[in-house]
RNA sequence: GGAGGGAUGGCCGAGCGGCUCAAGGCGCCUGUCUUGAAAACAGGUAUAGGGAAACCUAUCGUGGGUUCGAAUCCCACUUCCUCCGCCA
C-alpha cells in the first residue's frame, strides 16, 4: 500500500508508475478523489462531534430540567445526523482503502523498462554450464530411473502437479533444508517455525489479498489460510508491532512449504517437480530502515548467492524489468541456476526491496533513536532458496553417465556421509 | 467439546453511565540540587486522523447496539487463564 499523502502530493510520478507496469492510471484519479471527499467528510462531522460532546457535558451540570430537555433533544437530532454522516464516511474509507489497496508498488528508478521476464537484465553469470560427455537426463528422467522420485503415486495421491520423494530423494530434500538454515545461520538470519495456515489479514498484511486471492489456498470452514511463501507468516509476527530503532535490522529466516493454485501458469511447466501446488522453500527476511534497505537487498542477493554457490551451482543474477516486477516489490534481483538436463536456467531465488509496503498494510513500525514520530520499516525478502529447482539442479549437474548422481560435499555430513545415490 | 474467570497506556493496576476523554505506581526523558552519580523534589512522557494554526476527533481486546452522553449497560466474536473431557 502506498502512502495516500504521497500519492495526493506526487500524483503524477504514481501515474507514470502505473503506466510503466502497465497498470490503470485512473485509479489514481479516483484514489485522491476519494480522498478529497473523505477529509471533506472528516472535518465535517468531527465539527459536529465536538459540538455534541460540549452541549452533553453541559446536560450533565444543567439543573434545569426544561432546558436539560430542550439541549437533549437537539442533540437526539444531532446525533443522528452525526450517524449518517459516519456511515457515509465508513462507505468513502473502505472504498479508499480497497482502491488503495490495488495500486502496486513503485519501481525504483533502477529498475529497467521492459515487458516481460524475456527483458530482465543479467547482471553476472557465475561458473560454466557444465559439459558432459555424454547426454545428460532431465530430473524427471534421472529421479525416476533412481527411485528416489515417483510422480505417479504424487498423482495418483493427489493429482497433477504433485510428486513423491521417496528414500535418497527425500532424504536430500531434507539435507538441502537443513544444510541452507545452517548457513543463513551463519550468515546472521535468526530461526523461525511459524504456522503454515494464517489469517485473512495477515494474508492482506503480507500483500497477498485481495490481489492474489486466486493464487491462494483456503479452509472453507475457517479463516484459514495456507501460506504461499514464508514471507506471509514473518511479516505476520511483526503486525501492529513498535520496533526500537536499535534492533534493526532484523534478520529472519524460515524453512516452510508452500501452497499456490497456479492458476495463472495453467498447462506450464507441467513437467517434472518444477512447479508443484506444494514445494518447500527456506526464506530470509528482513526488517530494516529506510536508509539501508538498498545496502540490505545487496547483502540478501549475496547470501543467497552463496547458497548456490556453497552447492557447486553454475548460477546468474538478473534484476527484474518493471514488466516482471511484482506487486509488492520496490525492486527484485532474480537468481537463476543452470539445469543441463532439461536444458534451462531455474528460478531458485528472487529478493526483493518491498521498502514500506507490507509495513504499511501490517502497520509494523519503528520507533527512532533521536525521537520524533514512529516511522515504518521497510521489508526485504529472499528465497534461500526454492527447494525443488534446487534439488532439479543438484540432480542433473552431478549425473554420471552410468545413471548415479554425485552428493555434493556439503550435504554428504546431513545424509549419514552418503556419496553417490545410486539406482 | 463443556464450565467458569479475565482482556484498560511501554509495564503493573484503579475505575463499572456525566465530577476520569483514564487515578495511582513502575519505567523513561528534562530540570533543580551535586565535583560527578545516586537519592530527593518539580515538570514531562500513547497512537492515528483532520486542520495553516489554535485546536478538534477517534481509540480502554474486536465489531454491533442502547443513550443527549459508554472504559462503564446489552449482544456477538476473538483471545488468554483455570478446571473437566479428548488427544500426537
Amino acid at each position: 500500500m502506498l502512502d495516500i499523502k504521497f500519492i495526493r502530493e506526487n500524483p503524477e510520478v504514481v501515474k507514470a508508475s502505473q503506466v510503466k507496469r502497465k497498470a490503470e492510471v485512473d485509479l489514481v484519479d479516483e484514489v485522491i478523489a476519494l480522498d478529497e471527499e473523505r477529509r471533506t467528510l472528516i472535518l465535517d462531522v468531527e465539527t459536529k462531534k465536538a459540538e455534541r460532546n460540549s452541549v452533553s457535558k453541559e446536560i450533565g451540570h444543567s439543573k434545569d430540567p426544561q432546558e436539560r430537555q430542550q439541549k437533549i433533544a437537539a442533540m437526539r437530532e444531532l446525533g443522528d445526523l452525526i450517524d449518517s454522516l459516519d456511515k457515509r464516511l465508513k462507505v468513502v474509507e473502505t472504498e479508499l482503502k480497497d482502491k488503495l489497496s490495488a495500486i502496486p508498488n513503485i519501481p525504483d528508478e533502477d529498475v529497467p523498462l521492459g515487458e516481460s521476464d524475456k527483458d530482465n537484465v543479467v547482471l553476472r553469470t557465475v561458473g560454466e554450464q557444465k559439459q558432459f560427455d555424454f547426454e545428460p537426463k532431465p530430473h524427471w528422467e534421472l529421479g525416476p530411473d533412481l527411485g528416489i522420485l515417483d510422480f505417479e503415486a504424487g498423482v495418483k495421491i493427489s493429482g497433477s502437479r504433485f510428486y513423491v520423494l521417496k528414500g535418497a530423494g527425500a532424504r536430500l530434500q531434507r539435507a538441502l533444508i537443513t544444510w541452507m538454515l545452517d548457513l543463513h545461520l551463519k550468515q546472521g538470519y535468526y530461526e523461525f517455525y511459524p504456522p503454515w495456515m494464517v489469517k485473512e489479514e495477515v494474508m492482506y498484511g503480507a500483500g497477498e489479498l485481495p490481489q492474489f486471492a486466486d493464487n491462494l489456498y483456503r479452509d472453507h470452514l475457517e479463516d484459514f489460510w495456507w501460506v504461499p511463501t514464508a514471507e506471509v507468516p514473518l511479516t505476520g509476527i511483526y503486525m501492529n508491532e513498535i520496533i526500537d530503532e536499535k534492533d534493526l535490522p532484523l534478520n529472519l529466516m524460515s524453512y516452510t512449504a508452500c501452497f499456490r493454485r497456479e492458476k495463472m501458469s495453467a498447462g506450464k511447466d507441467v513437467r517434472g517437480m518444477k512447479r508443484g501446488h506444494q514445494f518447500d522453500k527456506v526464506e530470509m527476511y528482513k526488517y530494516c530502515l529506510p536508509q539501508n534497505a538498498e545496502i540490505e537487498l545487496d547483502k540478501m542477493v549475496a547470501d543467497a548467492e552463496a547458497t548456490c554457490a556453497g552447492l557447486g551451482l553454475t548460477y546468474r543474477v538478473l534484476k527484474q524489468c518493471t514488466g516482471d516486477l511484482g506487486f509488492k516489490a520496490h525492486k527484485t534481483y532474480d537468481l537463476e541456476v543452470w539445469a543441463p538436463g532439461a536444458q534451462e536456467w531455474l528460478e531458485v531465488s528472487s529478493c526483493s526491496n518491498v521498502g514500506e509496503f507490507q509495513a504499511r498494510r501490517s502497520n509494523i513500525k519503528y520507533r527512532p533513536e533521536e525521537g520524533g514520530a514512529l516511522r515504518f520499516v521497510n521489508t526485504l525478502n529472499g528465497s534461500g532458496l526454492g527447494l525443488p529447482r534446487t534439488f532439479i539442479a543438484v540432480l542433473e549437474n552431478n549425473q554420471q553417465a552410468d545413471g548415479s548422481v554425485v552428493v555434493p560435499e556439503v550435504l554428504r555430513p546431513y545424509m549419514g556421509n552418503l556419496e553417490v545415490i545410486r539406482p
